[in-house]
RNA sequence: GUGCCUGUAGCUCAACUGGAUAGAGUACCGGCCUUCGAAGCCGGGUGUUGGGGGUUCGAGUCCCUCCAGGCGCGCCA
């Protein structure tokens, strides 16, 4: 219906250009709108305003010749000029007829489009580090990156869900030397734990696992372990140079093989867990990218080469360093250690620099808002190997502050004192959970209260939302338990029998789900998404409350139950967009 | 100290990316169930959009400045 109308508008600033009324080349293409008050008719339109200046007119008078130039429409009934200029256009009562039918038609195929064209997006999300079970933050990011993948699929791109897994780096030897440590005071020895280790419960757990399978196989005694070991924190020395130096011991006491059979157990555990844990969450991913396999398929050394060629690094201190500073960053980043290691930034230069080659027309990577000091050096690591960096976009999720009752809860993950995102879900439920969300811009602090979540009253808006679908089908369940036919006419037939007020605003407020489909999935925001349904199902209740669904009339009837069935659709469209259930009852 | 994000009704948040009288939910008060599910609906008031300046037909939205909060500023990931 916008673009019918935007059409019309285009048309009518032709005619007036060809009249010579203004420059026909600098013709924009005019915004069309939704009024946010019905007096203002159904959509209106701006353009005599903005283009009044270039036209030498007054916005007003524009409008007068616009309105004029307009073609004839079978849905617009009535077209004003009012306020400043603004032209308001007021839709025939059957302007939406065919809507209903399309919908019902189209069933859960509405509001799907093919704007995308088929381009190729690749969507990363989640990405946490295999060494903890996912927490209340890393749930956020599961939500929104689940959200905009299917909205930009819905919108006819194709999606690739990718995660990240950081099976390479230094905390996954930490995490090793955590179990290892745990390991050995289940074989009763006694030692002081590092104060940079890894101290939840499920390093415990693996620990016993290894126990449990191998026995004392992998003991060794503390005075071996700790035999001159670096001082930690608490004794006055460096918790990391501690930490390294426990690391390196291990490695030594155990060996090449038993080590990487530690390692390896503690990784899998964790990042079965993290599987499953997403799974149930209703998160998928077409691929899980091992950080690893880059290494050992050379790309991250490639990488630091390719690099070196443009010119951009070089040595100091010991160590190799990308001049970032001269794309924009704060300051120079180190690629390569003193100690002869790669950092994190050269593998995830590799890994975006593997993204960008296989092809994606966009990369979307969504991360945690701490690291937003990060984009700068990536991009310019990208830019500086002569590829595009605007082909990266960067989405920024902020934190999420659990609320208990009135209570702000506090997290912190290497004290292992945190909230599972596993414990959310069982606590307040997966619909509760992906709908608070993404309830909120990215960009926004979220505040979850779990006692909302939990409750099941009219507070909770997503009870609130699945209860206007649930609501339509109970009313089919009531016909067909009083026999009354609901089996529905062909196309349109009927529809000219919805003339409330309610009802025509429900046919609008229908009209819009694939506007805001495509406005969600183009500008990456899923909340537009929620209040739309919000709406919609607050639209449907008044209209319950209101009238009789299954009259007496035949026809009317029909008319109605056509309605409600579209709202029942969208509803569920909606809902399956979210990643959130649309229970029949409830 | 410096960079990014945020600041809107008592509270939690919207505002179609510059449009008309800034809107929802919640909380508070009152009304609506022998008729399709009251987990619902209807009515009642709430604002110096953090402060100040600027840009223009028009600013919560853009620019400058100040104030407050969050995050970042490692040869960690």
């Amino acid at each position: 219906m916008k673009h019918q109308i935007q059409k019309m508008v285009s048309l009518a600033l032709d005619r007036i250009a060809a009249e010579g009324v203004m420059p026909a080349d600098q013709i924009p293409q005019p915004v069309i709108e939704r009024t946010r008050d019905s007096r203002h008719g159904d959509f209106a339109c701006n353009v005599a305003m903005v283009l009044a200046k270039l036209a030498k007119r007054r916005p007003r008078e524009l409008a007068e010749s616009l309105t004029a130039a307009l073609p004839d429409s079978q849905v617009v009934k009535k077209v004003e000029i009012a306020g400043p200029g603004f032209i308001n256009f007021h839709l025939s009562s059957n302007a939406y007829h065919g809507l209903v039918a399309t919908i019902i038609e189209r069933g859960h195929q509405f509001g799907r489009s093919d704007m995308g064209a088929g381009k190729r997006v690749q969507v990363e999300f989640v990405s946490a580090n295999p060494t903890g079970p996912l927490h209340v933050g890393h749930g956020r990011g599961a939500a929104y990156g689940a959200v905009v993948a299917d909205l930009l699929q819905a919108v006819g791109f194709e999606v690739h869900r990718e995660y990240y897994v950081n099976d390479a780096g230094r905390q996954m030897d930490i995490l090793a030397a955590s179990v290892w440590l745990r390991y050995l005071e289940l074989c009763d020895e006694e030692l002081q734990f590092p104060a940079n280790g890894y101290r939840g419960d499920y390093v415990w757990d693996i620990a016993a696992a290894l126990h449990r399978e191998h026995g004392e196989a992998y003991k060794c005694s503390t005075r071996e372990v700790f035999d001159d070991i670096v001082p930690d924190e608490p004794q006055g020395g460096d918790k990391e140079a501690h930490v390294d130096a426990l690391i390196a011991r291990s490695r030594q006491l155990l060996g090449g093989n038993r080590y990487r059979y530690l390692f390896e157990l503690a990784l899998n555990t964790i990042l079965d867990d993290i599987r499953e844990d997403l799974e149930l969450f209703g998160v998928h991913y077409e691929e899980w990218f091992s950080e690893l396999s880059l290494s050992e398929a050379g790309s991250v050394n490639q990488t630091i080469e390719r690099l070196r060629e443009t010119g951009y690094l070089y040595e100091s201190e010991g160590a190799h360093w990308f001049r970032s500073t001269r794309f924009g960053d704060e300051k120079d980043r180190v690629v390569v250690r003193d100690n002869g290691q790669t950092t994190y930034f050269a593998s995830d230069i590799a890994y975006h620099l593997d993204k960008l080659s296989r092809g994606f027309d966009r990369v979307i990577d969504v991360w945690g808002a701490d690291h937003h000091g990060y984009i700068p050096r990536v991009k310019a690591a990208l830019e500086a190997l002569g590829e595009d960096p605007s082909r990266l976009d960067v989405l920024l999720v902020q934190f999420a502050n659990l609320y208990q009752g009135g209570e702000k809860m506090q997290m912190s993950t290497r004290s292992g004192s945190f909230v599972t995102l596993r414990q959310l879900r069982k606590e307040v439920g997966r619909d509760a959970a992906r709908f608070f969300y993404v309830m909120r811009k990215c960009e926004q602090h979220l505040d979850f209260d779990l006692d909302l979540a939990k409750s099941q009253s009219s507070d909770n808006p997503v009870y609130y939302v699945q209860y206007a679908h649930a609501r339509v089908c109970s009313v089919m369940r009531q016909a067909s338990e009083k026999g009354v036919s609901v089996a529905i006419s062909e196309g349109t037939d009927n529809l000219d029998r919805l003339i409330e007020p309610h009802e025509l605003a429900l046919l609008s407020r229908l009209s819009e789900y694939p506007e805001v489909v495509e406005a969600a999935a183009l500008q990456e925001e899923p909340h537009q998404l929620t209040h739309y349904l919000r709406q919609l199902a607050n639209d449907f209740h008044t209209y319950y409350n209101a009238h009789q669904f299954l009259a007496e009339d035949q026809s009317l009837r029909d008319g109605r139950v056509k309605l409600i069935l579209a709202v029942q659709q969208v509803l569920r469209n909606g809902l399956n967009l979210l990643g959130v259930s649309a229970p029949e009852n409830m």
